[in-house]
DNA sequence: ATACAATGTAGAGCAAACTCTATGTCAAGA
DNA sequence: TCTTGACATAGAGTTTGCTCTACATTGTAT
């Protein structure tokens, strides 16, 4: 199937806009018809995808468009896409860990609020 | 004890120009000596890790701002601020959950190249 | 044929969160 | 006394990642 830019935004959610400034940033190159459109196909839906799943675990676009770059010189980046994924895990690793340490804290002083919140309610009752 | 903003900036591993820029946005207000020199004290430090916190797991500075408003007001805002507190519970439980989830896929997808660099070494050796 | 909606490019504008610059004050050491 | 370095304010500049505007072109429905 082939997607004008239109339904592809439909499709990932993301705006028009962002598709255009994400080909411009060299993130993904759809091909063009014969009026020049823009014809984005199920490989860039899957493509886009990822990508979408990159940003959202916080690589920077310029990353991103690094990846896209060894992507599209093929088979003998493999290894290297590989170590840059591996590299990102761990970075992920760290993040959900922090992210863990904080909701701890976080229910603690909630905890401790609610102790407080206790207190006044019973001493304001005396 | 009290510290200079220098000596502030060390402790919290925040830069000068960035305690002024969260003081001009309400965030935290220390105390001036008698040459309008700023005396942060470990109530300031504490406050601040907090700050830290709240930011480090994606509150914006506007959201940090209302809860230092509402916290000068003291007693008062108890419990707004614990359902604030409880509110941001909630989305750091989502950001985690969504982490992991990508996660999953990122570990699916290193599997997947890393088969894919197996059959590429093994038949380029046939 | 005409209108209108979608698309194209180029570039401006925006929001967040800093980060830096210019300029001035002031206390302490050589 | 002079200089140096930390601090003060006000405001400009930077980076990231969009988001929007202006204007030209094209495809489609009437």
């Amino acid at each position: 199937m082939e997607y004008s830019i239109g339904d592809f935004s439909k499709l990932t959610g993301l705006g028009i806009h962002t598709l255009r400034y994400y080909e411009h940033e060299g993130l993904i190159a759809p091909e063009r018809n014969s009026s020049n459109r823009r014809c984005y196909s199920d490989k860039d839906l899957t493509w886009i995808e990822f990508i979408k799943r990159l940003k959202d675990t916080g690589m920077p676009i310029k990353e991103i468009k690094h990846y896209a770059e060894i992507r599209a010189a093929g088979e003998p980046t493999l290894s290297e896409r590989m170590e840059m994924l591996i590299q990102h895990r761990q970075t992920l690793d760290e993040q959900i860990a922090q992210l863990q340490e904080h909701k701890i804290k976080l229910d603690k002083k909630i905890e401790f609020y609610r102790n407080k919140i206790e207190r006044v309610n019973v001493g304001g009752a005396e």
